[in-house]
DNA sequence: GGCCACATGTAAGCCGTTACATGATTTA
DNA sequence: TAAATCATGTAACGGCTTACATGTGGCC
C-alpha cells in the first residue's frame, strides 16, 4: 500500500477556504488546526511548487515590495476535485506515538518521583492548552459560515480529550500517592 | 536539537522487564502498548543489532532448531542505565497528527454525508478498542507485579481517552443531524 | 540599533514503513 | 496440503523536521 502524501491534501484544503500565500496558510494552521495538524517550511513551499505544476493550484498574485515578494495562490478545479476525492475517502487510521505513556509504562525502573513529575508536567501543559481551545471558541464567537462550524467540532473534540486527560491526571496521581505512603511504612 | 531515535528506548524498556527476542518484543509491545506505542520489524532488528554492539544488552542465548534460530537478548547494566537517563528527561510534547479531524475541518468542502460517514467508522473502531480495553484490564487481574501498575495506568488513560472521544462522536452526529434536518426544509 | 514579524526557499539526514527474502513448524 | 505462526533480517523509499540561507519592514 502506497503512502500518500497528506500534506498536499491540508495544503488543498487551506486553499479551498480562500486564496493564501504559503506564509499565510502556516499561519492560519497555527491558528486553527495546531493541536492536529502542523507543517513545516520544509513541506510547504516545495509541496507548493508541485501543485502548482500538476495545475492543482494557479498563483493569484505576485506582490512585491522592494526585494520582499508574496506569492499567493488560489485552489483550481482540478485541485478541488483532488481535495474531494480524497475528503471521500476512509480515513486510514493510525496509532500515533505517545512518548508520555512509554515513559509511564516503564515507570517501575525509576524512582515514583519522576513518574509523578511527568504528569504534573503533562497536566500544566493541558490547562494552557485549555485556555487556548477557550480563546479560539471566543475568536469563533455567532459567526456560522459553512466551515466555522467543521472548525469547531474539531475544537470540541480536543477540547473532550483535554479534560478527559486531566481527569486522569488527577487519578494517576493519587495512585502514585497512595503507593508512595504504603511503601514509606 | 538532535532528534533521539525512541526506539532504543522502546528496546531496552521491553528487556528491562525481562530477557526477549527481537519476535518476542515485538509480540509484546502488541500486547500492551499497541494503543500508544508500535514498532515495525524494520527497526527492531537492525537497532537490536546496534544495542549489542554498543553493549546495552547482551546476547542470552542463540537457540536453533534446524535452520531456524532464536536470539534471545538481555539488558546489561550500561543498557539499563542508559534507558534511566532517557526516563528522568523531560517528555517531549509532540502534536500527533489526526487524519479524521483534518478531513472534518474541510467537511465543508463535501457532503454532510461523508463527514457523518467518517464519524461513524470512527465510533465503530472505538467501541472495538474498548473492548480489547477490557481484555486486558482482566488478563492484568490481581497480580500487582511492580510495572502491572504501571501498564495498568497506560490502560487508563486508553479508556478515558476512548469514552471521552465517544462521547463527542455522539454530540458531533446529533449536530450533522440537525444541520441536515434545517437544510432540507 | 536591535528585535520581531514577514516571506520564501534549499539541503541534510534521520525516522519509519512497506515490501521483499527465506524458510521451518504447527494446525486445520 | 494450505494457511498461519514462528523467526530474522535487508532494501528502497518517502515523509518530515531541522538547520541553513537571505533579506525587508516596522516598532520600541
Amino acid at each position: 500500500m502506497k503512502r500518500i502524501n497528506k500534506t498536499r491534501y491540508a495544503l488543498l484544503g487551506m486553499l479551498s477556504h480562500q486564496p493564501m500565500s504559503g506564509y499565510d496558510i502556516k499561519k492560519a494552521l497555527h491558528m486553527s488546526t495546531q493541536y492536529f495538524w502542523q507543517e513545516s517550511d520544509g513541506q510547504i513551499y516545495p509541496i507548493l511548487a508541485e501543485l502548482l505544476k500538476e495545475k492543482c493550484i494557479t498563483s493569484l498574485a505576485i506582490e512585491s515590495q522592494g526585494s520582499r515578494t508574496r506569492k499567493v495562490y488560489q485552489i483550481s478545479s482540478k485541485g478541488l476535485e483532488e481535495l474531494k476525492d480524497w475528503l471521500v475517502q476512509e480515513v486510514v487510521p493510525t496509532i500515533p506515538r505517545n512518548e508520555l505513556l512509554l515513559k509511564l509504562f516503564f515507570g517501575s525502573v525509576v524512582p515514583l518521583e519522576i513518574t509523578q513529575k511527568h504528569i504534573l508536567e503533562h497536566q500544566r501543559q493541558l490547562k494552557k492548552r485549555l485556555e487556548t481551545y477557550k480563546k479560539i471558541d471566543q475568536g469563533l464567537g455567532d459567526e456560522k459560515s459553512p466551515y466555522q462550524l467543521y472548525w469547531q467540532m474539531t475544537v470540541e473534540f480536543g477540547k473532550q480529550i483535554v479534560q478527559a486527560q486531566l481527569g486522569w491526571c488527577q487519578d494517576a496521581l493519587k495512585l502514585l500517592k497512595k503507593i508512595e505512603q504504603s511503601k514509606s511504612q
